[in-house]
DNA sequence: GGGGTATGAAGAC
DNA sequence: TCTTCCTACCCCA
């Protein structure tokens, strides 16, 4: 259940353990037996993620195109243990195990195809792409900056963590239209999805309370948290924030939830 | 064992 | 805006 930096760092670890190896490619499944069968002891060239899209390259030009969706997840393991539950891909080698369960997509595409899809893939702040074209829209657009944050051709490997908590550093409102923000503020939160996700990135997991806020934040519930990271709003409905003191609110935004604080994000 | 939930996005209306 | 797809895990009985 990934946001963009940890397709990112799955990127990473598919190099690390494969890059100019021949593997062994199947699909315990059965879902992706075919392609995984044309794949199959060939030479994995290099995995790249754009957004929270991840890219296969395979020596003779195939690609393998994943996108982990809401369920999607990767294990990484030292040896090749007999298939447990739903394993849509494996890539292994005597001394690695990747396995691939529940992913949205996990399909062969042609050189053309990926062209296609990276067309569709907006500036990601942890590749430090331009986001000039991505300014341009939201300043003019008049759909709220909440559902703006999800746009992947906006702001790609963006999720709904990110989303909640990269408006409440800045103090804006999720309902506010595109065009009520400043250029300004656009940049400063811009800038503060490349710290945050960039730190994502190296830890793993999400991270956004300011040290100074970070007393506020150890004090709350041990279990109230599962998603491994210290943050503001996500997923804290009802509890105080840590900052005004105010109940965390939460409502439906477009079918995804919605957290943020009603006086610190007025 | 069943129901609800989840960090996502495409496609049908 | 709604439905659908994909899987595992948690909570409750």
């Amino acid at each position: 259940m990934p946001e963009g930096h940890v397709v990112h760092r799955q990127a990473r670890e598919l190099n690390k353990l494969f890059t100019d190896r021949i593997v062994e490619v199947s699909s315990p499944q059965g879902r992706f037996a075919k392609s995984a069968s044309v794949l199959n002891e060939t030479k994995f060239a290099k995995s790249r993620a754009y957004g929270k899209h991840l890219f296969i390259n395979f020596e003779h030009g195939e690609v393998i195109h994943i996108h982990l969706g809401l369920y999607g997840k990767w294990t990484f393991l030292n040896h090749t243990p007999e298939p447990v539950g739903l394993i849509r891909l494996q890539i292994s080698t005597p001394e690695s195990c990747a396995q691939l369960r529940g992913p949205n997509a996990c399909t062969l595409i042609s050189p053309a195809e990926v062209k296609t899809m990276r067309a569709k893939i907006g500036p990601d702040p942890i590749r430090r792409d331009d986001p000039s074209a991505a300014r341009e829209k939201v300043l003019a657009s008049s759909t709220p900056i909440g559902v703006l944050l999800m746009d992947q051709t906006l702001f790609a490997g963006v999720g709904n963590i990110y989303r909640a908590e990269a408006l409440f550093r800045a103090g804006i409102n999720p309902q506010i239209q595109g065009k009520e923000l400043t250029s300004k503020q656009f940049d400063l939160m811009w800038n503060d999805l490349v710290e945050l996700m960039k730190i994502g990135v190296r830890r793993g997991r999400i991270d956004t309370v300011r040290p100074e806020h970070m007393p506020q934040a150890m004090k709350r519930a041990p279990r109230e948290d599962r998603h491994g990271g210290e943050v503001y709003v996500y997923r804290r409905t009802g509890l105080p924030c840590f900052i005004c003191s105010s109940e965390i609110a939460e409502s439906d935004m477009r079918g995804r939830n919605l957290f943020w604080c009603p006086t610190c994000q007025k």
